[in-house]
Parts: structure tokens; sequence; C-alpha cells
DNA sequence: ATCCAGGATCTCC
DNA sequence: GGAGATCATGGA
């Protein structure tokens, strides 16, 4: 099999896979990372500005997964004009992309990330595919469908480690086979309407539902909150003061506009490594 | 060991 | 309708 290259600019891969948005990454010898979306898996590196596919993979379903077609240079410069934090967050890792991550598997990850760890939520999917997905290569499996799901209960998924999640999971997989979550119907839908359907879902907040807009419908508008940006956010705008959520909201709407889901991400990965506001 | 995690929900007033 | 407790689990 043959090595294919891509040279795709503004894009780190190890910044776009590391910075908390997915979870179905594993790094490899030589800064190499073993890739899973769906069915397919990929063998990644970088070799300076140049992305390399080591054979097999689907390449134009990557080049979208990884959003390769967007102008991120417009995006950074837009936000960074009159903002030196922001400035300084895209630079501490300016080759972060959005992904563009299926919509079932992102609601149950997302779902498995409220109050738990990275490292946890990426050993609970990586169980949950071994158990109940289709065996891909090697080690790895496809995450489960909804229809893998059907009749697994609350308990099943308790035994395998997720806890309280067992009936949100449990829940959702319910509900999406009940058939209004139809991923081309919610395409349709309005940011607001698309939130709201979700989150009718037992264990999807907004935040958890944001999340799934972002990485997964590219509502790039939206603005997930969680305890870090909420920190750096304070830390960074406010002069530390904590704004309620609501206002926080509207704070942030109104700096970032369309591009308050990019902000987001270089933010929360800048906070976090930087652990910006805490201790 | 003990803390805490990319929260949501339930229960109080 | 806002504040506070509760929820399971294991990585750090």
């Amino acid at each position: 099999m043959e090595k294919v290259y891509w040279d795709c600019p503004d894009f780190s891969l190890s910044q776009t896979l590391e910075c908390g948005q997915c979870f179905r990454y594993q790094k490899e010898d030589n800064n190499c990372y073993t890739v899973i979306s769906g069915q397919r898996v990929a063998t990644i590196g970088q070799v300076g500005g140049s992305i390399v596919f080591y054979g097999g993979e689907d390449i134009p379903f990557w080049k979208g997964y990884f959003d390769g077609d967007r102008n991120y240079e417009e995006i950074k410069k837009r936000l960074c004009k009159d903002d030196p934090i922001m400035g300084q967050a895209i630079s501490f890792a300016p080759g972060i992309r959005i992904l563009r991550q299926e919509f079932f598997e992102t609601l149950m990850s997302f779902i498995l990330s409220q109050n738990n760890h990275i490292p946890r939520i990426k050993g609970l999917i990586r169980r949950l595919s071994q158990e109940f997905g289709t065996h891909i290569d090697k080690e790895l499996y496809s995450f489960p469908t909804p229809e893998q799901l059907a009749g697994v209960s609350e308990e099943n998924y308790r035994g395998l480690g997720c806890g309280f999640r067992g009936r949100y999971l449990a829940d959702a997989v319910e509900k999406v086979l009940g058939g209004s979550f139809k991923q081309e119907e919610l395409e349709k839908l309005s940011t607001r309407e698309l939130r709201q359907r979700l989150m009718v879902i037992c264990g999807v907040g907004q935040k958890v539902a944001d999340c799934i807009l972002l990485f997964s419908f590219g509502r790039h508008e939206v603005f997930p909150m969680d305890v870090w940006i909420n920190r750096v956010y304070s830390h960074a705008y406010c002069s530390g003061a904590k704004l309620s959520p609501v206002d926080l909201q509207k704070s942030a709407a109104e700096k970032f506009g369309e591009d308050a889901g990019f902000a987001q991400q270089y933010l929360f990965y800048y906070g976090r490594e930087m652990k910006i506001g805490k201790g």
C-alpha cells in the first residue's frame, strides 16, 4: 500500500486530536496516530506541514472529517483582531481544526463525558465498541450503531463502568431508534431547534447538546460552556469575575459571533493545558 | 489516599 | 428559579 501526502494549511494533527473534541484516537510510535470514525480506521502522521496517510485510507472521507476545505487563516485573523488573549490562545495551538464527527457516536460520547475525565471517557468508548461494535482490524472496533445497541440495558452499561450514565445511554438509544433523530432531518433544523430536540434525551443538557452541535453538525456559532471555559473566560475577559451561564453565553456570542465555536476550542485547549484559573 | 472530572438532574426553598 | 446535594467510577 502506498503512502498519500496531504498538504493542509493550519492543521496540526496532534492539536486537532488532543484538544478534547474527540475520543477515538491513539498515539502510536514515531508521532503517528490511529484514528477511528464510524467503520473507518486511519493511520495518520505528520511530517512538517504535510499529513501522511500510511495506506488504504478513504482519503476524501478523512479530508471531510478534518474539515479540510475551510479557510482557518481567515477565522483566526478575525478572532485575533483586537484580542491579544485570543492571539495567545491561537498561537498556543494554531493547528486546531473542528472535526466533523458522526452524530450517534458524538451523542453517546458526550453523554459519557459528563462529570468524567477524558482518559476515562476514551476507555469507556473503547469498551463499548469492543463489546457491541463491529470488528475492524486487530484490536480495533467501530463504535456500535443504534441497532447494535438495541436491547442493551442500563445494567449492561453500568457493568462496563458507565455508572449513572447507563440510564442516559439506554434512553438515547431508545429515542434514536424511535426515529425522531434521523441525521438528514436534524440537519434541516435551526441551531435552536436542534438543541431543543437533543435536550429531550435524558442526560443531554445544554453543554452536551452544544458539543454535538459544534463537533458533529458544524454549527460553528455555538459556544459549549464547561468548567474550563468558565474559568478561562472569566479570567481572560472578566478579570476573574464569574458570570452566570446565561450572561457568559451572551457575552461570548457578542464577542465571537459566527466564530464562537472555533474561539471556544482555542480557549478551551489553551486554558486547560495552561491550567488557567485553577489552583 | 483523596480528589475530581469537557454535567445533568432532583430537591429543596 | 437559583443554590446545593447527588450520582459511579477510576485516572492522577
